[in-house]
This record gives C-alpha cells, sequence and structure tokens, in this order.
DNA sequence: CGTAACATTGTTATCGATAACAGAATGTCC
DNA sequence: GGACATTCTGTTATCGATAACAATGTTACG
C-alpha cells in the first residue's frame, strides 16, 4: 500500500521545527525570556509588551515546544495510565474518566498496556517511566510486579484502581464489599434460597474482595454458600459457567461479578431453556451501556469507572503538587440496578 | 480524603532527578559520549567498554530521559490517537491496536479525547501536538476541522480512521461498501421484500458509506429504499429506532449501523412482542465481543477495530521513516458472520 | 616502513525552553 | 532629595541527551 513517492527526497531532513522561543523573540524585539514570562502568565509583564509578543506568536504560528519545558521543568504535564491489553467495558471507561480528568487538570494521559505477567507489567510502567510521566495510574492487579514497580516509580505519584493496597500505594475505586452486598442481599431479599457466584479472576482484588463479602453476606444470613465458580471477565467464560450452573436444577439466583460475564450467562440459561427471571435471576456488576438492552434487561450494580478514572487523576495531580500529602483510600458506595433479570425463585414444587 | 502528612516537607523540592548520563559516564570513567554509543547500540564500541558502561548502568539505576532525547532528536517516539470522549467498544478496540502496535514499533500512545465541535477537535490535536508526537492518528470525523487540524500538523505524518478523505490524508480501515453489501444482501437472500435501516450519524463518513451502499444494494436488487432512521451509536438510539420500526407490521428486516445500536434495536423488537428472527431479521456491524451472546446471538458483519489501529500505526510509523512516502487507502473486506438473529421472512399471510 | 583506512573514544555545540540572578527605570516615603 | 522598594527586562547557566567533528591508536598493505 505504500510506495515512494514520486519526487524523491534527496537531503537528509528527518523533520521540519518550527519557529521557537528564539524567532519570537527576534521578531518581538525583546528577549526570549520575555516570551517565556508572557507565555506563562508570570506578573511584572508591560502590558504593552505582553500584547505585542503575543501579536508575534500568532502572526508567527508560534507554538511553544513542550519537550524542552519538560526538559528544565522536570515536569511533562502527561499521566500515564497502565490497562490491561483486552477490551472491556470497565478498561475503556476508566481510560475515558482518566483522560477528562487529565484534561480538566492541564495534562495529557500516556497510556500503556500489558498482560498479567510479571515482566509485562514491569516494562510497561518501565515505559511510563522512561517517558517522563508525572504520575501514574494502574488499572491492573500487580500481584508479584508490587516489588519492582515500586522500584521504577520511587520518585513518581502512583495510584491505583484495582483496591489493591499491595504497594502501599494511594486507592480510589469502588468499594466492593458494598456492591456485593447489594447483589447477594438483593436476591436473599426476593426469597432465594442461597446465591451462586460466577467470581472474576482472583488475581483481582476486586474480584476477591467481591467474592469475599458475597461468602460473608450468606453467612451472615445462615446460608450455605454454594461452591463459586471463576471467570476471566470475558462475556464467552461467563457462557461456560452458565452452562454448567444452569444445568443444575437447584440453581435459582447467580451473582456474576461482572455484567459481560453476566451476558454470557444469560446466553446460556437461555439455550438450556431456563428461563430468566422466571427460572433463574441474575445480578451483574458494573452497569455497562449495553445492561439495560439484553433481554431481559440486566439487574445490575452500577458503578462509575469514568469517576474513578477522574478520582484517581485528581488524586495524581493533588499529589504532584505537594508530594508530602498522603491519602487515605478514596472508595465511593455503588448503587443497585433492578431491571428485568430478576424476581422471586419459581413456587417450591 | 486528603491531608498534610506528619512530616512537612521543608525544604522545597520539587522533584528528585535520578541519575544523568553523565553520572553514569563519571562512574564508568568514560565520556557521556560513549555511554550514548552503548545505548543506542552504536557500532565501534569496544567490547569491554560496553560490557563495564551496561554494569555501571545497571548498578545505578540509571534510566535514559526521553525527554532530553527528544529534545535533540525531535523524535519523540509517541504517537497521538485522538477519538471521541465516549466510551464504545470500536472506539476502544482501536485505541487497543494502536497501543498494541505502537509497542511493538517502539513507540508509545498518547491519547486525547474530544467532542466533535470544530474547537475541541482542533484543541485537541493542538495538545498532541504541543507533547511533539511524532504521528497522529484520527478516529473521528473532522469535518469542519480538517483545514485548522492540517495547519497544525504541517509536519506531522497523519492518518484517518473513519474512512474521510477531507484531509487528503492517509486513510486505513474496513470497507464500508463491502460491509453494507454483505449485510444488505444477507437479509435480501433470505426472501425480504426490503431492508430498513437504522444508520449511524451521517456526519461520520463510515456511517455514510454504510447508508450509500445499503441504499445502492437495494436499488441494484429493484428494491424500494425505505426511509432511512439514523441514531447515534448508542444503544439507546437504536432501542429508540428499534420502537418504530417494530411497530410498523411490514418491517421484517433491519440492518443495523453498529452492533451496540443493535442491542437496542433487539430489545425494543422484543418489548414490542415481534420475536427475533421469526417476525424481524436483525444484522448488525462491528461484531462486538457481546454480539454471540445477545438473545438472540447477534448476526453480523465483522470489522476488527483493534487490526486497523495496527494497520494505522504501521502507516505512520512508515511515514515517520521516510517521509516522501506517500500510500494509497488501505481498506480491507470485512466478513459476515451468521448467527441467530436473521431468517427467512415470516410467511406471506 | 610510511601512509591510508579503520576502530575507538573524547570534545564541543546544540536542541528549546526556564530558573536565577542582575540591571535599569520608575515610584514611594520621610 | 536621597535611600529603598517595585516594576520591567535582559543575561547567563542549566536541564540531559545526541550530532558533528576531532583526536587518538591500530591495522593493512604496497
Amino acid at each position: 500500500m505504500i510506495v515512494p513517492s514520486a519526487k524523491e527526497n534527496n537531503t537528509v531532513q528527518p523533520f521540519t521545527r518550527g519557529p521557537s522561543m528564539r524567532d519570537v523573540a527576534t521578531a518581538a524585539g525583546v528577549s526570549a525570556q520575555t516570551i517565556s514570562r508572557v507565555l506563562n502568565d508570570h506578573p511584572n509583564v508591560q502590558e504593552s509588551t505582553r500584547r505585542r509578543v503575543l501579536a508575534v506568536v500568532e502572526e508567527l504560528g508560534y507554538r511553544r515546544n513542550n519537550t524542552a519545558r519538560a526538559l528544565v521543568t522536570g515536569r511533562s504535564k502527561t499521566i500515564g495510565v497502565l490497562t490491561l491489553a483486552t477490551n472491556n467495558f470497565s478498561k475503556s471507561a476508566l481510560t475515558l474518566g482518566v483522560e477528562l480528568g487529565a484534561r480538566e487538570a492541564g495534562y495529557t494521559v500516556n497510556a500503556v498496556t500489558s498482560d498479567l505477567s510479571v515482566q509485562g507489567l514491569t516494562s510497561a510502567v518501565g515505559r511510563l517511566v522512561l517517558q517522563g510521566v508525572d504520575g501514574i495510574v494502574i488499572a491492573a492487579p500487580l500481584q508479584g510486579a508490587a516489588d519492582q514497580v515500586s522500584k521504577l516509580t520511587q520518585r513518581i505519584p502512583i495510584i491505583n484502581t484495582d483496591g489493591s493496597t499491595s504497594l502501599g500505594e494511594r486507592v480510589v475505586g469502588v468499594d466492593q464489599d458494598i456492591a456485593a452486598v447489594l447483589a447477594t442481599q438483593h436476591l436473599l431479599d426476593l426469597g432465594h434460597q442461597t446465591v451462586w457466584h460466577v467470581a472474576g479472576p482472583q488475581e483481582w482484588s476486586d474480584a476477591l474482595a467481591r467474592r469475599n463479602s458475597w461468602h460473608r453476606t450468606l453467612h451472615d444470613a445462615g446460608r450455605e454458600a454454594p461452591p463459586e465458580l471463576e471467570g476471566d471477565w470475558s462475556p464467552e467464560s461467563g457462557y461456560r459457567n452458565g452452562l454448567i450452573l444452569g444445568r443444575k436444577p437447584e440453581v435459582t439466583a447467580i451473582f456474576v461479578a461482572s455484567d459481560e460475564m453476566a451476558f454470557g450467562v444469560l446466553r446460556a440459561l437461555t439455550e438450556l431453556g431456563r428461563r430468566v427471571p422466571e427460572d433463574v435471576s441474575v445480578v451483574g456488576i458494573d452497569d455497562i451501556d449495553l445492561a439495560a438492552y439484553s433481554n431481559p434487561p440486566l439487574t445490575t450494580v452500577r458503578q462509575s469507572f469514568e469517576d474513578t478514572g477522574r478520582r484517581a487523576v485528581a488524586s495524581i495531580v493533588a499529589q504532584i503538587a505537594n508530594p508530602a500529602l498522603v491519602s487515605t483510600p478514596d472508595l465511593v458506595a455503588p448503587t443497585l440496578i433492578v431491571r428485568g433479570s430478576t424476581a422471586p425463585p419459581p413456587a417450591a414444587d
């Protein structure tokens, strides 16, 4: 698809640079420092000079070189965000929130992805550090990589949205204990004897927290907790586990650790001829955009990843401004959204 | 949530810098230039010096400062990607592809989002340019912003994944004509008299191409094209339009311009008591992860946004390496995925 | 053996901005 | 009116790397 252009560029000219601050200074008849002052809104610049400088800036189409600026200030005005290299709703919602929050705070976002390996995570963080980001939002379970990552980021504020405190770093997110209680209790309140659980990958502390909270809620209600199944967040894994659960006649209520897996569960139950919610009730977590449009519409626990991303950035920015700040975990409570996938259990025969 | 730390940091020390190339040079007893040579794999460095340098690098935990490097080389090793500030499948799949492609090519990704306004798009591109990205992938309709954007990016390779050639820039993506033909013809082949269309926002040239191709396909088959409806890519807009179409008894086949809208259509039809696919057939576009798990599973036209993202980066990287390159549009053909949402029309009464 | 070609390393200038300091002009107060 | 603060602007050094050039030492070969 790519062919050499007709007029071959003989002069090796890797790139052209635009006008520099010096060019503007010369054109405006002032020193470069004055240009810098104007552009940085420093006080003590005469109004007439300011106007003249801005006019020349406009005329030359001058744009400040942030690389040079970053070099001398030590600040890149960039925030890094690390996610897994998968495409799911929560990941992209969080990234969006980070981007929006960053923009409002005058930062841009450097996004990297990784797999779950220590090697992958470490190198992903390494890439961010190398790019000189001013702070990092991590939306992935670090696990064994925590040590190496913290070594890399000694001088950089870092925050985790996976609920993990393994790094001792700051945590921003949604209270997963509450989320699981809301889901489980909702099903119990409807009259179900017990609630089955399709958990997320247990290396995610969010998933672990949901599982534990589900278990505790059942226990507190005096119910036996059935063995839990585990998925990998994918709809396909939900489908697989749905087939297993759907074949057990005693299953009447399922709490699925993510909406995307819940879609798979719904599909499996339908294929097995078990009606939702008449025969089996299903609750998800997340409230993805599509949750209201499944058949039946999915009852779920809403957590705003976008908001989490924004709060993560806010926290990072605060710490950049004042490294002496320490913060306590910042968790917000999710809310239950009741739709059509839950109902009382079928009348006992 | 944020409180001042106990031990107040008195010395105003905004940040600490790690060891520099000079530090490594001193420790290794060579010049800084030699360090640079070793780190850049230049030839003509004696094996013993190379080893000594690498040892010192390791020992000091030295990491090269990419900002300084970028300043002098004029290359930031960063690629910018511009998307809309929404969270849909295609956007995040594309971003993921860009990230993966960039990583393989030794680049990182600077992601910005925008709304559809000229002002928003211009400033988003401006932010990327300011950050010194080496190339830009645009996944949004530029429309009126094209002029200003091209002014900003004169010196930077740019590529568009929305099928739009308004900028004269290079285009990478999926052939939307074929996509719409596949969907429409599939429904005609099943015996439907005509095919209704829920289009995407017509400012997206992809959406426009699908609409035109749908129209042409019907025309070529000698069928009357019914008036098309238009959504905004959201499931909710699909739902709204689905309610309209579902109330028309003559509607037996609907081609929806995205899977997410198709979910809304499915939901609306179900609520109206029209069975899919027995009464109405529905085809989407994209093949999102959840498409196989709707009720019924969605027949759709698969296009890999991740692949598009990768190809976009490959093209950008090629042009960075050789600015003299020109390229023709690089479109790949999508494939039809037949699932459970399509069937022959109900027997005429 | 002398010299060209090559291998290896060092020196200096530069990228484009900002910080820190310095100097000139103006204003203020007793 | 003189001492001193204040306002405005310029000069110099610096951030951390690389490019271009220079300077050695080494090898090869007629």
